[in-house]
DNA sequence: CTGAAAGCGCTTACAG
DNA sequence: CTGAAAGCGCTTACAG
C-alpha cells in the first residue's frame, strides 16, 4: 500500500500519504508541516494529528517537488580546486557549517584546477538552481564569471583576483612580498650565500603571479639581481613539485632559500626529503600555507598563515546581507608564523615589517 | 520574454523554451537533449537544430523537474563527521572524483561527531533522494543505519564497525596492537622508563574503543600492568587534546610513549609543543593517521597511515555492482610509517611482525 | 477552519 | 518521424 516496490524500493512517505491517513487534505497537512498552522487558523488538534502522523512515517518533504514549486532551493554551492589542503578543507567546513546553521544546503564540489571540471560544475550548480555561487580560487575565472552572469546567478569569488563580482582572499601580493623579505632577511641574518628560489604555482595563475610578483619585488628592493630560472613552475600537485624540487637540488649547488607557493610544493618537498642531500636542512624555507604540524620541524620555515575561516564568514556575510549585486574587494589579514630555528635569525632583523596593506 | 524579472531572476532555459525557439514539440526536443534521437529515428536536421538552440542558450535542465519525473537523482551522499583531516578530506575527494566520472551527483556533509548533525543529515539525504548514502565513522551508528533500512536507501559504512550492511574500514583492532607493539618495543629498546599513554576519541566510540583495546593487549602481553588513568579520552578536537596533554604532562614527571588516536590529538600536541617541556622531545609517539608533513618531524613517530583512498575505492565499487544489499566485512590494509629517528629503535627489534590480519 | 485545483519542468507511454 | 497528455510531489492563490 505504502509505496510501488520497483527494483530501488525508496519506501518513502508523502504528503498524499500524510493525508490519506489523517483524512484530512493535502493543503492543510502542507500547511501543518510548513510550520503555517497558527497562520491559516488550523485547529490544534487537527495540527497534532497531522505532526504524530508525519512524525510516525519520518515524513521528510521531496524538495525536488518542493523547489520545483516554490522556486527556491535554498541550495548553496561551494567549488573548491582540492580538500586536501587546509587551507580549502578549513573553508569548506565552515561553508557547511554557515549553510547548515542557516538552513541552507551546501554543494561542495572539487574541481582540481581543471577548467573543464569548472565550467562543467557551474552548469551543475545552474541545474541544481544553487542561490548563490561561492568560487574558491578558480581556474577559468572568466568562463565561470559569465556563466553564472547569463543565468542571473549570485556569485563570490574566494582566494582570487579582484573581479566583477564580490572578492575575499588574502592580499597575495602584500603577503608575498612580506614573506619573501622576511625569507631574504633570515638568509642574510644567517649568511646564506646562496639565491632564492620560488617553486609552485602555475604561469597563467593570477594568484601565484601576485605572489611571485611580491617575491621579485622583495629581491629587487634589495638590490638582487635574479634569472628567470629561480622561478619553477610545477602543477598543483605534489608530485611535480616533488619532481621540480628534486631537479632543483640536482642543478644548484648552492642554494640559500626557497619560496614553497601552497601546501602541495611543500607535500612535495616532504617528499624529496629522505633521499634528500643534507644541504637541505639547512634551506631557509617560506611556505605560504599553514599545516599545523609545520611548526614543529626542526627546519628554518617561515609560514604565511592565511585565514580560509574568516574568508569563508566574509563571503558568507556578503551573502545574506544581499550585497551580492556589488563589487568589492576584501582583503583578510594573515599571519606570519615560524618555527623556532627560524625564529633566531629574524629576531635581530629591523628590516621586516608586518604585513603593509595597501 | 525569456523569464519573469522577480526578485532572484534566474535567466533560466527549459525545455518549453527552446520548443517555442525551434518550432518543435517539448517531447521531441527533451529526446534529441536526452541522445535519444537516434533511438526515436528524429532526423539529423531537426538534431541539429535542437542541438544548436540548446547551446546557444546554454540550457540546462532543471535536475530537480527531471528527478522528480524520472524517480532518479544520481545523487549519492556522504557523510563526514570532519573535512579538517587529511583522512577524511581524501575519502571526500576521491567520492566526489568517482561520482563525477561515473555521472554522479557527490552531496557531502560534515556532521561534527555530532549524533544531532548526523540525523539531520540522513534526513536531509533522504529529502534529496539519494541513491546511496556513505558513511564514514558515524557516531550515531545505530539511528543512521535504522533510518536508512526505514527508508529502503542503500547505505554503506566506512571507517566504521561492522554492521548489517557493506562495511569498508581498516582493521582497528589489529592496527592499534601493531602500533602499540612497535611503540612499546621501541621504548624498550631505547630504555625508557615511563609508562605509554593512549590519548584521543571517547569512550562510547566504537573505533576508539578497538584502538584502545589493541593498545591493552600489546601492554598486556609484554605482561605489563596499567591504570585507567593511562587512558585519556578527549573530544575529537585539537583543543580538548590540547588540555588533556598538558594536564598529562603536569602530572606524569616519566612519560615513556604516548598513543594519539587520530589526528586531532596531533594537532592538540603541536599547539601544546611552544610551552612544552623538554622531554615532551624524547617521548615515542605513535599516531593513528597519517599527515605527510609528519615525516618531517626530528621526533620519535610511528604513524598508522590508513588507505582513505582504497576505501572509497572499494565502498564505490560495492554500489557500482550493485552488492549494497548483502552484509560484508572489508578490510584496506594499512601502512605502518616511521620518522628517522624512530627508526633506529626499531631496528634490532624482531619482537614486531607486520599487520596481522584476522 | 479546510479543500479542490493549477502548475513548477521535466519524462515517457501512447497515438498517429 | 513527431506531438498531446499524464503525472512525479509539492505550494499557493482562491473559494467556501
Amino acid at each position: 500500500m505504502a509505496a510501488k516496490p520497483g527494483n530501488h524500493p525508496q519506501r518513502t512517505t508523502s504528503l498524499k500519504e500524510i493525508a490519506r491517513i489523517t483524512g484530512f487534505s493535502i493543503t492543510t497537512v502542507s500547511m501543518v508541516l510548513n510550520g503555517r498552522a497558527e497562520k491559516f487558523n488550523i485547529s490544534d488538534g487537527t495540527r497534532d494529528l497531522i505532526f504524530s502522523a508525519a512524525r510516525e512515517n519520518n515524513y521528510q518533504p521531496n524538495l525536488h517537488a518542493r523547489s520545483l514549486r516554490s522556486r527556491t532551493t535554498d541550495i548553496l554551492g561551494l567549488m573548491v580546486p582540492t580538500l586536501n589542503n587546509r587551507f580549502f578543507s578549513e573553508m569548506a567546513e565552515t561553508f557547511e557549517s554557515l549553510a547548515r546553521s542557516n538552513q541552507k544546503f551546501a554543494l561542495i564540489t572539487v574541481t582540481h584546477y581543471d577548467r573543464k571540471e569548472e565550467i562543467d560544475t557551474i552548469n551543475y550548480f545552474m541545474s541544481q538552481k544553487v542561490e548563490c555561487v561561492f568560487t574558491a580560487n578558480p581556474t577559468a575565472f572568466d568562463e565561470v564569471s559569465e556563466l553564472c552572469a547569463r543565468a542571473g546567478t549570485k556569485q563570490i569569488l574566494l582566494d582570487s583576483e579582484p573581479s566583477a563580482n564580490q572578492t575575499v582572499t588574502t592580499d597575495n601580493l602584500d603577503a608575498g612580498l612580506v614573506l619573501s623579505r622576511m625569507l631574504l632577511s633570515s638568509m642574510e641574518e644567517a649568511q646564506r650565500s646562496g639565491r632564492a628560489y620560488y617553486v609552485g604555482g602555475m604561469a597563467d595563475h593570477k594568484i601565484t603571479q601576485h605572489r611571485l610578483t611580491g617575491f621579485k619585488t622583495a629581491l629587487a628592493e634589495r638590490g638582487l639581481d635574479y634569472s628567470d630560472d629561480q622561478f619553477i613552475q610545477t602543477q598543483f600537485d605534489a608530485e611535480s613539485a616533488y619532481r621540480e624540487i628534486k631537479k632543483l637540488f640536482r642543478k644548484k649547488r648552492d642554494i640559500g632559500g626557497i619560496f614553497l607557493n601552497s601546501l602541495p610544493p611543500l607535500d612535495g618537498l616532504v617528499r624529496f626529503f629522505p633521499e634528500a642531500p643534507d644541504r637541505c636542512r639547512t634551506v631557509h624555507y617560506g611556505v605560504f600555507d599553514y599545516n599545523p604540524v609545520m611548526t614543529l620541524l626542526d627546519l628554518r620555515v617561515l609560514v604565511i598563515k592565511q585565514n580560509p575561516d574568516a574568508m569563508m564568514r566574509t563571503a558568507y556575510r556578503l551573502f545574506e546581507t544581499g550585497r551580492t549585486a556589488e563589487k568589492g574587494i576584501h582583503y583578510i589579514p594573515y599571519e606570519v608564523v615560524t618555527t623556532p630555528a627560524m625564529k633566531l635569525y629574524l629576531a635581530g632583523s629591523s628590516r621586516i615589517s608586518g604585513p603593509l596593506g595597501r
